[in-house]
DNA sequence: GCCCGCTATTAACCTATGTTAATGCTCTCT
DNA sequence: AGAGAGCATTAACATAGGTTAATAGCGGGC
């Protein structure tokens, strides 16, 4: 077995369960996929780049996130083993990423052209519900996080951070949460010391 | 012409456009739809429900809200004419709809059930597709709105919101703009107050 | 072991938005 | 025309969170 059937293992379990793809289907699907290392502070994909690369992450850890005009950095989301990434709504609408997506930890990936994943959504009907369950998932995420916005205070959205993400708040600087929740490590601090 | 083939020609135009779906596939697809009225203020989900309802808006204008346990109400988004409705990522959890969509004008809608739609998604590669692509448009507008909230002030969203949705200022209560910006009308009323 | 750089905390002050309440406007119903 | 019901505005005050700056802790490299 060949390093890169060896990496695609997870990837091919994972899609498997999601859309039982025939043996033709499961290969023209991973070899689109090529094992890609990023050391911590690496970027997988810039602001502004017209980015067609989508990854499966075997391991590590990335963080998405947008850059104000001030230079301050608001995370987005995070990214951790067993999870798809990539600038898929910039993709769609043909602009360029409006975040980064940069590692974290030293991460190990399988990147495949966007391009090449929509070919064979056309080709195949499995694929094609890949990339609509895909997106299904993208869609709730998102959903819940413009609830938390428009309901919940700083405070709250803390909580639902940690409950999000479990084990990420021992994993990351805590300045990078203060930026997932849209606050300062300021108002963080204050409100991780506040009585119960 | 039926009265019901009358209500579903815009329908038909606009699915055709997405999909190009045959003649078989889009008459299954309409026949799955009946035509249904709202009075103002009258609803189509209440939060709470389990509701496997989807439609499409033919004239009229909805609001999707969340309700705070204080009895707030948060506006989530706005639908109008030609726009597809409902607690769609509700039913993907099957979980009860945490929003309720009530009608703002009188509104006429083509109402189907999802679960039939699921299964033309599952018979027919234009409805899976169809699926997919609205999914999509869902999730590249949260995921805006997401940035909108990350990254802009209350002011700033409030011009968002006028680029977002043209001329539904004049059409709405300025409570309600408000309410999709995350503040209070009093403070959306000092906002236009202040020198440009 | 020591230094340096980075992170978290804390304090003082500032600003945007929330809260409450009073006022006045506009529309509709009679 | 008058009365009443929302709705928008305004003002006074309260609060959450931002800003700046000082300090303390911690961790890695030399």
């Amino acid at each position: 077995m060949s390093m890169q059937e060896y990496s695609t293992i997870v990837l091919r379990q994972i899609v498997t369960q999601m859309v039982a793809p025939d043996e033709s289907a499961l290969e023209s699907f991973c070899n689109c996929f090529k094992p890609r290392k990023l050391a911590a502070s690496e970027c997988f994909i810039e602001a502004g780049e017209q980015s067609t690369q989508f990854a499966f992450v075997n391991s590590g850890l990335l963080r998405f996130f947008y850059r104000q005009e001030n230079g301050r950095e608001l995370n987005k989301s995070f990214a951790a083993e067993n999870h798809f990434i990539g600038a898929y709504s910039a993709y769609l609408s043909g602009s360029p990423a409006r975040f980064t997506i940069e590692a974290l930890e030293p991460t190990t990936l399988l990147s495949a052209s966007l391009d090449r994943i929509v070919e064979l959504s056309d080709q195949y009907p499995c694929w094609e519900r890949f990339r609509r369950l895909v997106t299904e998932q993208l869609y709730v995420r998102k959903e819940e996080r413009e609830a938390e916005f428009l309901l919940d205070d700083a405070e709250h959205r803390y909580h639902l951070f940690q409950q999000r993400y479990p084990g990420l708040e021992e994993r990351i600087a805590q300045y990078h949460v203060a930026s997932y929740i849209g606050i300062t490590p300021v108002s963080l601090s204050r409100i991780r010391k506040r009585p119960k």
